[in-house]
DNA sequence: CGGTTCCTTGAGGATGATCAACGAGGGTGG
DNA sequence: CCACCCTCGTTGATCATCCTCAAGGAACCG
């Protein structure tokens, strides 16, 4: 869990409602806000001229997203959309610093969850210079895995595949194409169109 | 700059020598201790099967390394090797996290480093989507370039095209091909296959 | 010099991207 | 209930591009 509500509503955040697929903050644009999703969910992504994309992470209920920048007065890397309707708590940018600099522990707090962020974001570009769309593929998979209850089972994965497809920057026919081989080899189940991994 | 040298001694850093190309760490290693360069360089990076390798960051005197996985109590995901004689400081995991908990500065200090390095990651994931190994190469220079002193003119590059290769997971081929073309297009200028940008 | 390391070029091959077309399922409104 | 229209999944054929492999050349250093 994040920064907690009341103190967030104390220092003067106010929740804003978001239509499904509304821009919260685009791509090279100042950051002037802390964000902290009440409910709902938001996609961080690039895309290029020829219309391809790059997911650089989802945020759903209770999660912060977009802080970085706030710390070293960068534009946003990316944009920002939701992907369902959402509410989602604003606070400006000075009133997070004085939080941040007044609670150690909310200090401690982002901390560890930017080293975690270092971390992920480590291991993702590793495996995109894998080349091969199966290391890609996979290693989205297990990322999605390990966030999830631990089960001996294997799950159903709830991503499109044209979802993954903008996780692990492949074509949508590429991740299909993928997807049969690596049910052919036992990799993943494929029932009824639905992937269990 | 990072810590402070009298602070890390204080808590009981220990200076150690290293010899070009050794390893200061490897890959899925836990991690124990924070470094901090005295003198020399290191080379944080992934390497693949195939021996195709990327680079995740390069670090020089007075920086330091490898610090996320200390809070998080994770692995390192990537190797660091040093590519000059170095002198590096190391200081027991344990010690640096009390250090971070009770120099509020130093915490703050690293929030910022870590938002930089978030921000920058970020940057390069979505520069390697884009594929095509020209936008790859310029972004690479372009970021390179960023941390160097501000000047109108071109600046040479310090990397041989293995290195630009390993840092864009392309292959030297193709980093040479590139290069040719962006130097017909004046992109960029080679004089004596020194190249200047 | 002689030996590295780095750069360069060409030819051929592998593979993911593109393009085009179609099927299946789920709503929705008439 | 049916027709229509979405979105999503799928397949095949072709293309473009980067990788591979192989072979030299250039530059640098002891």
């Amino acid at each position: 869990m994040e920064i907690d509500l009341d103190l967030l509503y104390t220092w003067g955040a106010v929740a804003k409602k978001y239509k499904k697929n509304e821009v919260v903050f685009d791509e090279d644009e100042v950051a002037n806000f802390y964000y902290q999703i009440l409910n709902g969910g938001v996609r961080m992504y690039n895309s290029n001229e020829e219309g391809k994309e790059f997911t650089q992470g989802l945020f759903y209920n209770g999660e912060g997203f977009g802080e970085p920048p706030l710390f070293i007065d960068e534009t946003y890397p990316s944009k920002a959309i939701t992907i369902q309707d959402s509410t989602i708590l604003k606070l400006s940018k000075d009133k997070f610093l004085k939080i941040i600099d007044e609670y150690p522990a909310i200090q401690k707090y982002f901390l560890n969850l930017f080293a975690n962020k270092i971390h992920s974001k480590a291991k993702t570009a590793k495996e995109i210079i894998n080349q091969k769309p199966e290391f890609r593929i996979i290693s989205f998979l297990n990322s999605f895995k390990r966030k999830s209850e631990y089960t001996n089972d294997k799950i159903p994965i709830p991503f499109t595949r044209q979802e993954i497809a903008d996780f692990t920057g492949l074509r949508v026919e590429t991740v299909i194409r993928t997807f049969s081989k690596l049910n052919a080899r036992k990799k993943v189940e494929i029932i009824n169109h639905k992937i269990y991994y």
